[in-house]
DNA sequence: GGCAAAACCATATATATTCTATGGTTTTTA
DNA sequence: TAAAAACCATAGAATATATATGGTTTTGCC
């Protein structure tokens, strides 16, 4: 009976114990489970550094939101991710996230294209094991909100740059027009007339900043 | 106990058959399937059409490939469910397709943006049963191979426009870069510039097309 | 090997897009 | 209602990308 090793990371550690004590009592049909957890990023690191010197973990489940000071500013799950790629190439990584916002699983499916994600209110014990089984035999692994996201995203072609899309982040966070220049590498009449091109694109012609916000929320660039 | 119609499109009778057979026993928690079916875009089109009058089919399960020469060229199921989108907005669109490359895959999700999508070779008895109900309830649907395609395209940003893409396709089949310019609007150094561009984005710099052909098939562009 | 076709590369010029700078008008908001 | 912000328009500058042309290298075939 092979050993599928598991490492979960979560700062809630009723969470991973909650993963660790229904996935090592589950029946699998060609293994059995053993989960370790780790609290931070430099926990999680570490004990991924160390595994993938001998024998790496097999999945990976990364919870985004760490809000754990001790590892100073801007270490979230994504960034653990993205270590564990460099590091532990052959581990399977998976989130489990509170966010089912378009935003966020965009930026994760690009900086880490995790072999599955799924939505926080969507785990139970029966979604627990079936993402196990798919993740080890045939990836990727969604819950169905995070599906949505995805979907959103692929039904349209429109590719917005660098600079729109931190234009539309400032706007949906209220940022002023004319502060925006602080931010976007570009002039305030600049800034103003990609404003203008994405109501265009959007089809909220003459509308205002709000009408702007919902239809980019709707189409699922934030 | 509801009943959910269904109308199933493929020019092979035997494939709407075995749907037919296999729904119309199933048993579902809240409802009955009814099935209908049809051979070719004109009586698919027909039938939705008609059905949107009164009551519109609940989900429509589309054959992408139907090689009926009665409708004339060019009428495939991606123009049924364009079709339908429009006729009969309400109904869930599934595709039931042969194809599992990226291009296809692409395609189909922003021509239509379907509720489903399913790789034959993926297609039983439990996974057509998991896709009634994940439709009609919590949608999208999509099997592991579309999935795969779906994931690939989300994981890069980059954003080919349609010259590229037809450059790209073209290449594929074979076509000269010199007889391109009979099927893009492009001068012969405008092709050729955007091909060393295309190289140059996919880190396949001084090297033949067949790299940039393989490395654009890994990327989920043909 | 050698020849022709195709692919590839480079440069000057033309064209289109998008930026900035500037200044005016309209809308929001305190 | 006055000030701030948003919005709009235009001229000129900067950028990117197109074409036209001609040369070099690679490929395929006899």
């Amino acid at each position: 009976m092979d050993i599928i090793r598991i490492l979960a990371v979560d700062d809630h550690e009723m969470t991973t114990m909650g993963y660790k004590f229904i996935l090592e009592d589950s029946e699998f049909k060609d293994f059995k489970v053993q989960m370790d957890t780790a609290k931070s990023y430099g926990e999680a690191t570490q004990k991924i550094e160390e595994a993938a010197n001998g024998i790496p973990y097999d999945i990976l489940l990364l919870d985004i939101q760490l809000s754990n000071p001790t590892d100073g500013p801007g270490k979230t799950g994504e960034d653990i991710g993205i270590f564990a790629r460099k590091t532990s190439p052959e581990s399977k990584i998976v989130y489990m996230s509170s966010f089912s916002d378009n935003y966020r699983i965009n930026s994760i499916m690009q900086s880490v294209d995790p072999e599955g994600y799924m939505v926080k209110s969507e785990i139970d014990q029966r979604s627990l094991q079936a993402m196990v089984t798919t993740v080890i035999s045939a990836p990727p692994y969604y819950t169905q909100k995070a599906l949505m996201a995805i979907r959103k995203k692929m039904a349209q072609d429109i590719a917005l740059d660098e600079i729109d899309k931190k234009i539309l982040y400032y706007l949906s966070i209220g940022t002023k027009t004319k502060d925006m220049v602080n931010f976007v590498s570009l002039s305030l009449p600049g800034i103003e007339n990609r404003k203008r091109q994405l109501k265009s694109l959007f089809g909220v012609e003459k509308q205002n900043d709000q009408a702007l916000i919902t239809e980019s929320r709707n189409r699922g660039f934030i």
